[in-house]
DNA sequence: TCAATTATGGACTTTATGTGCCCATAATAA
DNA sequence: TTATTATGGGCACATAAAGTCCATAATTGA
């Protein structure tokens, strides 16, 4: 029960983008030096950024990535899910009756932090960041 | 990022034992077949609750686990805390300083859900559940 | 048009963790 | 003493995360 590394390695980089000079393009290798991950591994996570709708990319030569328009109402949340999907953290295989009061603790108890995570966008964060990274 | 097995039959087993007659000692053969769970496997997690002071065992003939007395307080995030530890589900291995804004963000956000299941305590849920299990 | 650059995607390996089993040992009751 | 039950170490298997490699497509610039 842990946050993957792919997902803190998005949310840096989300982070880093909002403090970018907007529409300028950034390649994966200066993104993957910053954060000192292997460039074929954050290209994975960036993809899933692209058809999460967060970002967009320009491939061939002065290529890149660079945040799309809506991206000050991204949420930490949005992030989160677009790396590790939206499925309940507590799955039971079983399903005895939708009054299942385990599951209803459980489910409530995660949406405590998502409505938190709904909240902090990106944009407010990256704000108040004095240095990014 | 998702809660484990173990965690589920650790609370299954908790609240068992709640709707279960004080004082009375239960085996783990009889807890795992309700469970649909390995004896050998529910065991290891019921040592875990033994240790974190939530249950006792004995030993022998007739032998079993049984809630200690203290149990009407225990809580989901106790047991939970038990099975998966206590640290934070959000670890980032550089230390960039202490007032890293993304920490804090996930901290809180991982402690508006623990301040929530510190509330659910197990007697109370056990109360409202018409059926164990 | 050609070559260099950059992203995408598939397949793969490696590593870590969760899940589960087996067996030896200790403790207790009959 | 024997049967029963929990404990603990170690091992095996399954699954997922983390990371690599390479082929392909798209774009730029010469
Ligand atoms: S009671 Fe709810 S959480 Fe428990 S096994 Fe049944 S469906 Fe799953
Ligand atoms: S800014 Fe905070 S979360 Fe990000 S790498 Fe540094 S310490 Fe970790």
């Amino acid at each position: 029960m842990k946050f993957s590394k792919a997902t803190n390695y998005a949310l840096h980089t989300m982070l880093f983008l909002a403090a970018f000079p907007p529409n300028k393009l950034i390649g994966v290798q200066q993104l993957a030096e910053r954060q000192e991950v292997s460039p074929t591994y954050l290209s994975k996570i960036l993809t899933k950024l692209v058809k999460a709708g967060m970002i967009e990319s320009t491939s061939g030569a002065n290529g890149g990535y660079r945040l799309k328009r809506n991206w000050e109402e991204i949420s930490f949340l949005d992030v989160i899910h677009a790396i590790e999907g939206s499925a309940s953290l507590f799955d039971c295989e079983m399903n005895h009756g939708s009054e299942c009061l385990v599951q209803k603790v459980m489910v409530s108890a995660e949406e405590k932090m998502e409505d938190f995570l709904k909240n902090q966008k990106l944009s407010e964060i990256a704000k108040k960041m004095t240095v990014v990274l």
